[in-house]
DNA sequence: TCTTTTATCAACCTTTCGGTTGTTTAAAGG
DNA sequence: CCTTTAAACAACCGAAAGGTTGATAAAAGA
C-alpha cells in the first residue's frame, strides 16, 4: 500500500530525460536490444545500458532472455499508472464540479499526494 | 515545435518528487501561498520556495501578486501536455495491456499518492 | 578451444540537486 | 519611523546523476 509514491518518483524521474523518452518511443514499436537502442545515439553502449537500468527499475520496461541477447520490452501498464495520477488532478480544474466528488473520494483514503 | 523536449524534461523532473506532487495535489483544490504550502511539511520554507521555483520553471504552476502575498496557481494545461506525450505510446500495443478499469481499480486500492 | 557478439560491472570524474543557514527586499500595520 | 510578515536571494555542503574508459562474463559459432 504505502510506497506507490516511490514508484511514481522513479517513473517520473526516468521520463525526465530525452534519451530515455526516445527509448520508450522506440520500444513502443516492438522489443529491442541494448545495441539496437544505442545505435541512434552519440553516447556509449554502457551509458545506454545504464538508462535501461533506470527504466527497468521504474518498471517502465522489462527484459527477457533470447540466447545471448537481452531484449527490452515496453511495459504499458506503468505508463497508464502515470496518466492515472495526472488525471486525478487535471480533471479537477477541467470539470470543476462535474467530476469533483469522484476525485475527492479517491483522495479521501490517503491524505498527501 | 522546437524545445518541446526541454519542456518535457523539466515537467517530468518536477513531478519526480513526492513533496512537489503533494504541492500539485494541494493546488488542485485552489491557490495557496508559500507559507500555506510549507506548513504541512517538515522542511524549511526556503526549501518549499525552491520546490515552487522548480514547478514554476516547468510551467506547472504560475504566480500572481496580491499585496505582499504571492499566491501560487496550478496550470492544468501543462499536466495535459504530459498525458498527451504518454498517450502516444501507452495504447500502441493493443494486444498486451489489461483493461482500463483494472488499472483504475488498482490505483484506487493503493492510493498512497 | 579461440573468437565474436552482447551486455554488464567497476572505478572515476564532473556537474547538478536537495537541503541548510543567513541575509535582503517589499509591503502592511502600528 | 519601526516592526512584523511574506518571500526571494546567496553561499555553501553532501549526495546523487550522467557520462567516460577499461575489464569481465556468458552464449554462439568457427
Amino acid at each position: 500500500m504505502g510506497s506507490e509514491s516511490a514508484a511514481l518518483d522513479s517513473a517520473f524521474m526516468a521520463l525526465a530525460d530525452p534519451v530515455r523518452r526516445s527509448i520508450i518511443a522506440r520500444l513502443s514499436r516492438g522489443p529491442a536490444t541494448v545495441n539496437e537502442l544505442a545505435e541512434p545515439f552519440e553516447i556509449s553502449k554502457q551509458a545506454v545500458s545504464k538508462h535501461i537500468q533506470v527504466l527497468e527499475q521504474a518498471q517502465l520496461v522489462t527484459r527477457t532472455r533470447d540466447a545471448q541477447r537481452r531484449p527490452v520490452h515496453l511495459n504499458p501498464a506503468r505508463l497508464e499508472a502515470l496518466t492515472a495520477w495526472i488525471d486525478q488532478y487535471r480533471l479537477v480544474r477541467e470539470g470543476q464540479f462535474r467530476s469533483l466528488d469522484a476525485v475527492l473520494r479517491s483522495n479521501a483514503a490517503d491524505s498527501s499526494d
